[in-house]
DNA sequence: AACACTTTTTTCATTGAGTGAAAGCACCGC
DNA sequence: GCGGTGCTTTCACTCAATGAAAAAAGTGTT
């Protein structure tokens, strides 16, 4: 990504006029691929002026939002990643699905992961991988097509009637040649991944990737995903049984737990 | 904690004139023990005017910060978590540490932990435990006392003489019937982890919990430390030539990623 | 070492975005 | 129906945020 790709034409984003939207959008444009930034390049990102980005990142600074480095480019702040660790998606329900993860990993030996759907993507909230492998597709925090992955399929197929007609509804993106583009055929296969209990891909998102995934049901409803992974293309049935019996203790886990919660009026 | 702690007269918190920190400052009152607030709550915690916090934690709802329930009720938002996983402890640390940790977990089937320095606090960046055994105290995201812990003495012991002075000047608080309180027995035991290669801790931050700890040097600089833990006060220390063997290779390969880091400046 | 250029910091007069008291609603429990 | 509490909306006032401009600091070129 060259800068030009960040000139002011090309940033029309921040024409907010209120203060706390501007301060929010200079931690807006930090990103995988540009995790620290000059006072200048936030500028021209946010489209907002210099002295006032100056002025705002130093508050953002102040609260330890912002890190600044000794060349001062800047840098998400150490605080940001406690406050992360506060939020539900964390708490609730990564931490009660880690023993759950670790020992499917542990029996299978292949990458693990967990998802979550936010808006019309999936997300990964957890990869557990005991070699260096990762793809930038999968990294946590990586948002992710809900057609085109073994997590994604599973949630999908998991989901109501109305948010699945919303999802085929949209663009079905094609990724590598094995991608289902088809509306008609991808509801053939989440009924295929209902009856089945969990769902298969094959290179439909990463050429060389194949997994599988089942969904973890909370009171009938879907609240995350549980995938295997590998990138050597082998099968994966064989830990079929594993999976979904992670899957489901956590499901029955979560409803233990479910102190108070009254998310089931969704 | 009672709703009480949070009235008005306790908080003369955000006494702050600039909206910004006004903002950041809700914010801040979400904790392990209130991860979701109401608008008053918000209010009387931070001293602001309802009417205030209405409009700005409208905004930062607005821009995902913080989610509201159906029942109004505000917590963090998820894209916050997003923020955190594109910090350098998650992206440059933990991303990189995991493959070394899950090994070490695989190895020796006990707790295994990821702590790095924050100030003059150890913080909790990763655990990995196969059981639901979580204390409060050892969450991920968790402030911890660097003399206090095995993690802690592992990071205390390589640091720089004048940061381990700064430590030592501080008052160093009792937890347990076992903790260090002395300056000078300290002193000696961080010699003697320096000796070794490694900390070892028992029921000095926790009852009933004993925990080996190893820092992760680069370029002969501690950057974070790892540490083996249970909370059944057996014996540890056949595990530490594979605490050794992880934490070094961490080391190493996290020198060996230093794509351009100019951080020996320090 | 002087020059052209970019980035960061500081200043300051101008103004409109943020403010919060107060009133209006909504929702309890009694 | 009636106090009590919490959420939402309004609006006149004002002070904090603004950004152009100048100064300062750095970076590279001849």
């Amino acid at each position: 990504m060259t800068d030009a790709a960040l000139a002011p034409s090309d940033a029309p984003v921040a024409a907010t006029r209120s203060v706390t939207a501007r301060a929010l959008s200079i931690l807006g444009v930090f990103s995988m691929e540009r995790p620290s930034l000059t006072l200048s390049e936030i500028s021209r990102a946010t489209g907002l002026p210099v002295a006032t980005v100056y002025r705002l990142a130093g508050e953002l600074e102040e609260g330890r939002f912002l890190d600044r480095d000794e060349d001062g480019r800047y840098s998400l702040g150490l605080y940001l990643w406690e406050m992360g660790m506060l939020t539900p998606v964390h708490g609730r329900l990564r931490e009660i699905a880690m023993p759950f993860l670790l020992n499917l990993q542990y029996t299978c030996r292949e990458t693990v992961q967990l998802a979550v759907i936010d808006g019309i993507d999936a997300i990964y909230i957890e990869k557990l991988s005991m070699v260096e492998s990762a793809p930038v597709q999968s990294r946590i925090g990586a948002r992710i097509p809900l057609h085109a992955t073994g997590v994604g399929k599973a949630l999908l197929a998991f989901s109501s009637p109305t948010f699945v007609d919303t999802v085929l509804g949209m663009p079905l993106m094609r990724f590598t040649d094995e991608t289902t583009t088809s509306r008609h055929t991808l509801a053939k296969q989440l009924a295929q991944i209902v009856d089945d209990g969990y769902a298969r891909s094959r290179a439909e998102y990463l050429v060389g990737s194949t997994s599988i995934a089942a969904p973890v049901l909370v009171s009938g409803v879907v609240k995350a995903a549980i995938g295997i992974v590998n990138y050597e293309d082998t099968n994966l049935d064989e830990w079929a049984p594993a999976l979904l019996h992670a899957s489901q203790a956590l499901g029955a886990r979560l409803e233990e737990l479910r102190w108070g919660t009254k998310e089931e009026k969704k």
